[in-house]
DNA sequence: TCCGAATAGTTTGCATGCAAACTATAGTTC
DNA sequence: GAACTATAGTTTGCATGCAAACTATTCGGA
């Protein structure tokens, strides 16, 4: 017993696990302000960036499986932030567009980022990149 | 309108949560075989690494929480992997303790973080040992 | 054209994560 | 020693995450 590579000291992935719960609990005071949870956050910031997009799309680009997004469009739905519409040339499809509110939502939104940055203020910038940089290819490996 | 700030691309954060929900997908049908989800798995490697610990201190080196710990800790008795008991010195506090069929299942785990890093062949070493050293740096700046 | 396969989303069931309220027990102060 | 406070855990309510089953459409081949 006593098997060196099952002691936390060792795991890379409870770390991450840590880091992401965490960075979430820290977002949540800033995004309150605005009426979001963290995922609703990035579906929000995804159609920002492109309005006008399908479940699926969202789905690709968020890495947000379908069955949350389902509840996560309704809660963004249920806000007024978004509409959800079948499209004509095939109404599986359903497109997702920002209402003005949505829209509106941004311009408070874009303190957001600076705010949790100085949350790590003692953060070496270029471990900021390296990290990005590790977790694109850890993304990838499990595409 | 268009804050480059709010880019998905720019975000460290949600790369971070993908990876975290990744990997802990990626463990589900290795600790299935274990009859655990990765949270309990968690909790049984710190209790591999200590045995006859205390809720609290569980709570300190997993970092996960005590309503979540409570639930964990409650499956975890009805799997027969543990037995809490509340200490006489104290009845607040309730002392963690794996049984013998809790600590058997260590033999069992052993292959897991091997199997897991086979899954990362593709990585840099390197690059593991720089994550998890930020990773530590991003943890330690939430405490 | 009819039917089976594929596709887009939704629903369901179970396991957290987390803040906040709550319970039980122990310690502290007057 | 009674009241107040602090501490260890638990419970509650809401929001996912995820696999699997399900629904509604659309597509493709015979």
């Amino acid at each position: 017993m006593g098997f060196e590579q099952l002691k936390l000291d060792k795991q890379v992935c409870h770390r991450l696990y840590i880091a992401s719960n965490g960075i979430t609990r820290l977002y949540r005071p800033m995004l309150e302000e605005l009426g979001l949870t963290y995922p609703q956050y990035i579906i929000m910031m995804a159609l920002w960036e492109k309005d006008k997009t399908t479940v699926q799309q969202l789905q690709k680009c968020t890495k947000i499986d379908g069955g949350s997004l389902t509840q996560i469009l309704k809660k963004l739905c249920s806000k007024s932030y978004i509409s959800l519409d079948p499209i004509k040339e095939d109404r599986r499809v359903k497109m997702v567009t920002l209402t003005n509110e949505g829209r509106a939502l941004e311009e408070k939104a874009s303190s957001v980022p600076e705010k949790m940055y100085c949350k790590f203020d003692g953060l070496d910038p270029q471990d900021l990149e390296d990290l990005k940089r590790i977790l694109d290819r850890i993304n990838s490996e499990m595409e």
